[in-house]
This record gives structure tokens, C-alpha cells and sequence, in this order.
DNA sequence: CTACTATCTCAGAATAATTCTAATCTCAGA
DNA sequence: TCTGAGATTAGAATTATTCTGAGATAGTAG
């Protein structure tokens, strides 16, 4: 249980899906894993550059497609002009704050199961978004 | 039952939402509301302008924020890097066809039984993502 | 019907997110 | 080590969206 250990995983996680491990792009896919807040792009960057520069912009937009690509990162939608990624790809959904933009995994079996086959599309695979107020935010409006 | 009542229906609903009735408004409005495939900004304006100018750029999109105001369009983020919207705004969830990129709309009675007192939120709406191929796409790949 | 004014529209500039370019570098297999 | 496919980079290009500020107009009150 060293500090290695995690170093390793994510290394292995890497070449396991047949990826170069590069310093970029092992510093872009342990940063997202190390958060739970779904970030941008933008603060991956100011988080990876934040002691001395690591990578450029263009190198996490292309770390993260490459991840994504093998399935180790997802993208998730939720709001207007910007993409966010999650490191946890194990099937969940997504709460969204409308008033402080909190992003929540919530877990897959807060649902039920659905009956996708009573739709005329082959479905792969569904996920819910939930708007509303977290938390924090409940009592604050 | 005339033209003209289509016409009607669609001024008075600005009316009583309390928008101004402009051409362009008007327009674009009545455009999502004779479509059924999520229009980009793009979509409608090409659409709009295909015989004579009726509307420019920046007004497509002020239209759609004022119409996305007062409830009267949704807004639709299934792809990255750009916005679609909806003029259907009774609960529904879509589909998206990963193949040919279509987007349909989806029942809001094929899903029941949510639990969303279990979730720690305020949770205000929900909607389903379902991502696939569509029926036209099966079998083609 | 007319005048008024708050609101709308417009072209073009500005901004922001993402992708491209093409020169240089490096990981990892032999 | 050597080597080459693939990765990284700065900066330019592209694309989606918003801003600006000046001119037009819908709808109301008189």
C-alpha cells in the first residue's frame, strides 16, 4: 500500500487499453481520478500547470480524447458551451445544482430498471440527469 | 380551422407569455414548432433565410433565450459543442442515435417508479438520456 | 390614427471552447 | 541503444456564442 500503488494502477489502467504512458497524459487521467467535482478542461490545465508548466492545452484536449476513446474517462453534458469529464465509469447518473452548478454522481440503482425494450431504437446504454438544489444550496433560496 | 389558426396559436402563446411579437420571433418559434429533429442554431437560420432574409444570426439566438425564458422552447445538450432546442416542452426523455446522430423523442411513460426522496437533493426535474442506434441505423452496422 | 418608448434587430466585432498545423520530441519494442 | 509510430507543443484557425451600439418597430396610451 506505497504511494507506487496508485501510480501503478493508473499505469497499468493506461496500457492495459493499449495507451502510451506519457507524463501529460498520465498527469491529466490522475488528476481527474483524484477529483470528484467533474471538471473542464480548462480546470485540469490551471490544476496540472498550477507549480510549473506540465501541459499544454492542446495535449490535455488530446490526452482526454484518447481516454475517452478506451473508456477510461466519460464526458458528461450538462451545461451550455462546455465539456466536463469524469474518471468514474462505472454506470451512474448526474445531479445538477441550478444554483451553484454542483455536479453529484448519483448512484445507478436509485432507479429502477427501465423497460428499454418497449422503445423501437436498440438502446446501449441510458443515464439520468436530475436538476435541482443540492444540498448546500436547499435553504439558501 | 384555417392557416390562420396555426398562426394564432403561436402569437398568442408569446402573447401570454408576454414576449413581444416580432417577424423574427415569430419565425423562429414557428419553425422548432413545425420540426421534430432538435434544430441547431445553424438549422433554423439556414432553414428561415433559405428564399429572403428574415432574421440574422444574433437574433436566432436572442429569440431562443427569450423563448427558453419563458418556457416555451428547451434547450437539448446531447453532443458536444453545440446547442440544440425543442418546442416540444412537455416531460419527455430522447433518444440519441450514435450512427447517423438523430435525436427522438422518447415517451415519458416508458420509465416509472423513481425514487427521488432517497437522493440528499431538491431534486426539481429529471430526464433520461438513452444513446443507441435508432431503427433506421440497425442492421446497417 | 399618431406619437412615444421600451424593446428588438442587425452587422460586425469580441470572446470562448476546441481543433488544426507542422515542427520537434519521446516512449517502448527490437 | 536505436528507431519510428505516436505524442507534445505554441500558435494559428475554426466554430459557437455573446456583445456593441446604432437604427428600427411593436404595442400602448392619448
Amino acid at each position: 500500500m506505497s504511494k507506487g500503488n496508485l501510480r501503478d494502477v493508473i499505469v497499468n489502467r493506461l496500457k492495459s487499453k493499449g495507451l502510451r504512458v506519457t507524463p501529460q497524459r498520465f498527469a491529466v487521467y490522475a488528476n481527474l481520478c483524484s477529483r470528484r467535482d467533474h471538471p473542464t478542461v480548462e480546470q485540469i490545465l490551471k490544476d496540472l500547470n498550477q507549480d510549473f508548466p506540465i501541459s499544454s492545452q492542446a495535449t490535455v484536449y488530446t490526452s482526454l480524447q484518447a481516454l475517452r476513446k478506451v473508456g477510461l474517462v466519460k464526458e458528461v453534458l450538462l451545461e451550455e458551451g462546455v465539456s466536463r469529464y469524469d474518471a468514474n465509469v462505472e454506470p451512474h447518473h448526474h445531479f445538477h445544482c441550478r444554483q451553484c452548478g454542483s455536479i453529484k454522481d448519483v448512484p445507478w440503482d436509485t432507479f429502477d430498471s427501465f423497460n428499454l425494450e418497449r422503445l423501437p431504437y436498440l438502446a446501449e446504454s441510458y443515464e439520468v440527469t436530475i436538476r435541482g438544489l443540492c444540498d448546500r444550496c436547499t435553504g439558501n433560496n
